[in-house]
DNA sequence: ATTCGACTTGGTCGAACGACCTAAATCGGC
DNA sequence: GCCGATTTAGGTCGTTCGACCAAGTCGAAT
């Protein structure tokens, strides 16, 4: 018995046009726009199943494209990926620090930071979820792993520049390097959402917060 | 054409008997032993390509068993799957707290907790990547999220004994309570790793140790 | 209005996968 | 030395996957 689908043809040879003459199209759109579309449609998919749940034709049909499309608008599924990776990473995390540093009182600030952070990461788990997956995924892969040092050292550099907004408005000298604290902060903040996204208890999640805001705050500025 | 194999008969009737007669055969084994060797398999397939590397086959070639003896050990893929989880999270991170807090210092004793799980994942960078990505599968799929959890509360478990352990050695009494302070433990150590595997950044690491055992101990002892 | 290149489409192909099966070979208890 | 349960070797089946194609269609420039 030959393993191919029912209905479909088992010769190798000519097949009659399918209803020629009659074909139905979309509209014509720029190839740029159908990848956004894709690339929006493969976050869908990622956020609910996973990785692993992005088949070529699982994105197309959660975008409302033929699975041909797909080929036609990236050249094989790593290419997909790579795209993800670079448009995904760069908008995810890290620009929550900018927003926060107006109070005079660096604990103040911290606190608000790693809780402004600890709120995104609740208003949509499956999202940074996946932001997780991709990061390990990419730290593993041979070629890829520039894209996870690139994510770490942007969020590095965002923390950092939160503390010298900090330092210029009136905030004084701090004890400890920026580099170094800012890197804690980091780290603090992935600890945090990593031990939420498991344990899903935001009354240990946000005491997490008030601590390491006091204790970095202190060790920072004695 | 059918979509067979190449080499392979094409008919489903009798096959003729392969070599009849000589048939080298390994030992005998009891299936709990078999079952082991073929965890072992998944792990190192996983350490080297990730959770989607371990198809059946490839675990069997790699236990060095026939790819018939996977589905007499395991009645499915996601039976070993689900049996890795229980072995492996388990035996992974968290028992490190155990060893130390020999001195009366506290925060001698969280740097030196710190580094001991920082050196345990520079010395299987990529281990430890695949056990992040299980809690990440575990947390996401429907029926697994107590996995992730158990393993979380795990953690902070034992990183809270390592602190009562400290207060009956002459520590004295913790400003904050045990049980944040463990978690804030967890959190920073997740981080700190996290980060490490990202950038790979000794340097950073290291200064982030430090930074948090005097940030947290001196915000704990006062 | 005709042309031409950018876009769409359904279908096909070979490979790999999970699951399952049969029969031979082996072992332990009798 | 025999016998039934256990273990092995290897093959099959149906599905899905990534990749690719030939033929059709559209729209902007000429």
């Amino acid at each position: 018995m030959a393993a191919r689908r029912a209905g479909a043809p088992a010769l190798t040879g000519k097949v009659p046009p399918v209803t020629p003459g009659t074909r139905r199209t979309r509209e014509h759109r720029p190839a740029a726009e159908r990848r956004e579309q894709l690339l929006d449609a493969a976050v869908e998919v990622m956020r609910a199943g996973g990785i692993a749940a992005a088949t070529t034709r699982a994105v197309a049909e959660r975008a409302g494209l033929p699975q041909g499309a797909f080929h036609y608008c990236f050249r094989s599924k790593d290419e997909l990926f790579s795209a993800l990776l670079d448009r995904e990473l760069d908008a995810s995390l890290g620009r929550v620090w900018d927003a926060v540093a107006d109070t005079g009182d660096l604990e103040a600030s911290i606190a608000a930071a790693l809780r402004a952070i600890l709120d995104r990461v609740r208003s949509d788990p499956e999202y940074h979820l996946l932001t997780a997956e991709l990061v390990d995924v990419a730290a593993r892969t041979p070629g890829l792993e520039h894209v996870a040092r690139r994510e770490q050292a942007a969020s590095v550099e965002r923390a950092g520049l939160m503390l010298r907004r900090w330092q210029e408005t009136g905030g004084g000298e701090l004890a400890v390097g920026t580099r170094v604290l800012a890197e804690a902060l980091v780290a603090a903040s992935t600890g945090i959402t990593s031990s939420w996204l498991s344990a899903r208890d935001d009354e240990a999640a946000h005491a997490c917060v008030a601590l390491f805001a006091a204790a970095l705050a202190r060790v920072a500025t004695r």
